[in-house]
RNA sequence: GUCAGGGUAGCUCAGUUGGUCAGAGCGCCACACUCAUAACGUGGAGGUCGUGGGAUCGUACCCCACCCCUGACACCA
């Protein structure tokens, strides 16, 4: 059978990860997870953008080589992941020969579709930025926001164009037919809208000058880089094997689940499937687009200092009530404010009140009983049918509404006065409270496992407090 | 400017094809309870559903106008 193949969009290792990096990873591991649960082989792929440019400059204000600047950065992404338990199974880096190798590959199937061509390309470049601008991300004097009084460049390029518009009305149709389904909806109607406009062909490389020579060369011709983007999204290849290992690419391709930033759509939606197509390679099934982190109601930026460190948080908060927050606290598709002041006040109530509270009644209630329970084996199909849909906190409702019910349930058929009958009523709390802790896993894996190997055993020692609150 | 999606209780949002649809959670107040992390449970206050028209026996839900917000708009994650 093949192998449940799911992604997160590779991001730029220019600077350290923020806390909208995590919710991509986090959210992506429930889905692997809840695969795992259900007994599916699964390939996690994450992995790092190094060939950008914005790279190099980031490196070099730094003091430090290309190479190892971009190595410790993703080292650090890398680090973020095992920090917030996401099981990552491949972290395919853009600047690995074999990523290289798979990129050239690619170029060279497009070109014999007769897909790649060369072209003139004239824009207004700004040498301070080392980047192309069109006018209307100008500022009124036709200057570049970040350096006014430098007039921009006519510059004249001769570049490797992809014959995008070939390919439009075909993946308009594919999308339309949900072959390549999109998530949430509204997503799924942008990109068409955009497909049934005018869809011009993309430039796909760069001079090798302007590329400062950092990035994946173009097959047969010394002059041009890769752009990032052509070489970025065959990461998600060459990562299970594209060009290097056949036997491993055809158990994993094509990938399952692409979870990505609204930000990046157009690049996986459009971009990707038709140099896929162009390819004759096959496309991925199905794309889940999240939303953005604005940080207590202002946009995160660095000039703003309001970047949160998912590392702080974590060490000060715990991996799951981080991994609550980021699943339960935003709709996983829509944009989300993040406060450490909200963190705190979920973290004491919905997390420390309802369910650390739920376990600990239950562990005394149930401590002197003799009962056997039995292990549950599958994930609720409610829960597994919303974290298919992608509606992560619709999912985490429904197990809350459960553990409420159960909360209800004791306080008004108070089990602790009972003279007879406490063991087999216990046994079914507890029966009904490990199901809920193994649906629990893909989003709380420390909690869920914490409440099964605690209930699950006969020697019942004493409950250490799941969320012991925080103040301050 | 063009296209798309929104504006519903203090906050975050549900509200399927118009007729118990005025809701949930959090926050707040009161009551009750003690198995439990001063937790759990019950009850309550709170909204002229962006504004103004219109169609309809009847509309958050349909139509028109206007105001405000968000997103996409091509080589930029």
């Amino acid at each position: 059978m093949k192998k449940f193949l799911i992604t997160t969009a590779i991001p730029y290792v220019n600077a350290k990860p923020h806390i909208g990096h995590a919710l991509e990873f986090v959210q992506t591991d429930v889905i692997a997870r809840s695969q795992r649960l259900r007994h599916r082989e699964v390939v996690f792929l994450t992995g790092s953008d190094e060939n950008a440019l914005k790279n190099v400059q980031a490196a070099e204000k730094s003091g430090v080589e290309v190479e190892s600047f971009c190595k410790h950065n993703a080292e650090t992404f890398s680090q973020m992941m095992q920090v917030l338990q996401v099981q990552y199974d491949v972290f395919q880096r853009s600047s690995s020969p074999q990523h290289h190798q798979a990129s050239q590959l690619l170029w060279e199937k497009c070109k014999a579709s007769g897909d790649i061509y060369q072209k003139e390309y004239e824009g207004l470049y700004c040498v301070g930025c080392e980047t192309f601008y069109t006018v209307d991300e100008l500022n009124e004097q036709g200057e570049c926001v970040e350096h006014p009084g430098k007039p921009l460049e006519k510059v004249k390029e001769n570049n490797y164009f992809f014959r995008l518009s070939k390919y439009a009305t075909r993946i308009a149709d594919l999308i339309e037919k949900k072959e390549i389904q999109i998530v949430p909806e509204k997503r799924e109607k942008e990109i068409v809208n955009f497909l049934k406009g005018d869809v011009q062909d993309i430039s796909i490389s760069r001079s090798v000058e302007r590329a400062r020579g950092w990035g994946v060369p173009v097959p047969h011709d010394v002059s041009q880089i890769m752009y990032v983007w052509f070489d970025a999204l065959n990461v998600y290849q060459s990562g299970v094997g594209f060009g290097n290992n056949e036997l491993q690419y055809t158990s994993s391709w094509p990938a399952d689940v692409h979870v990505i930033g609204k930000g990046i759509l157009r690049f996986h939606a459009v971009y990707w499937p038709a140099i896929l197509l162009s390819a004759h390679l096959e496309l991925p099934k199905k794309i889940c687009v999240h939303g953005y982190f604005t940080v207590n109601g202002q946009k995160m930026s660095k000039t703003i200092g309001n970047v949160v460190d998912p590392f702080n948080v974590v060490e000060k908060f715990g991996t799951d009530s981080v991994r609550y927050y980021l699943l339960r606290e935003m709709s996983t598709s829509e944009d989300g404010d993040f406060s450490i002041e909200r963190l705190r006040e979920v973290r004491n109530t919905i997390l420390a009140n309802d369910l650390g509270n739920l376990a600990s009644r239950c562990a005394s209630l149930s401590r002197t009983e003799v009962f056997t329970v039995i292990a549950p084996t599958q994930i609720s199909t409610t829960v597994a049918s919303y974290i298919d849909q992608f509606k992560l906190k619709e999912a985490m409702d429904e197990i809350w509404e459960r553990v409420q019910t159960l909360n209800t349930k004791i306080t008004q058929e108070k089990p602790w006065t009972l003279s007879s009958g406490k063991a087999k009523y216990m046994e079914e709390v507890i029966q009904e409270f490990v199901q809920i802790a193994f649906d629990l896993q893909p989003f709380l894996p420390e909690t869920g496992e914490k409440i099964l190997s605690y209930f699950l055993q006969n020697k019942k020692e004493d409950f250490a407090p799941l969320f012991p609150k925080i103040h301050q």
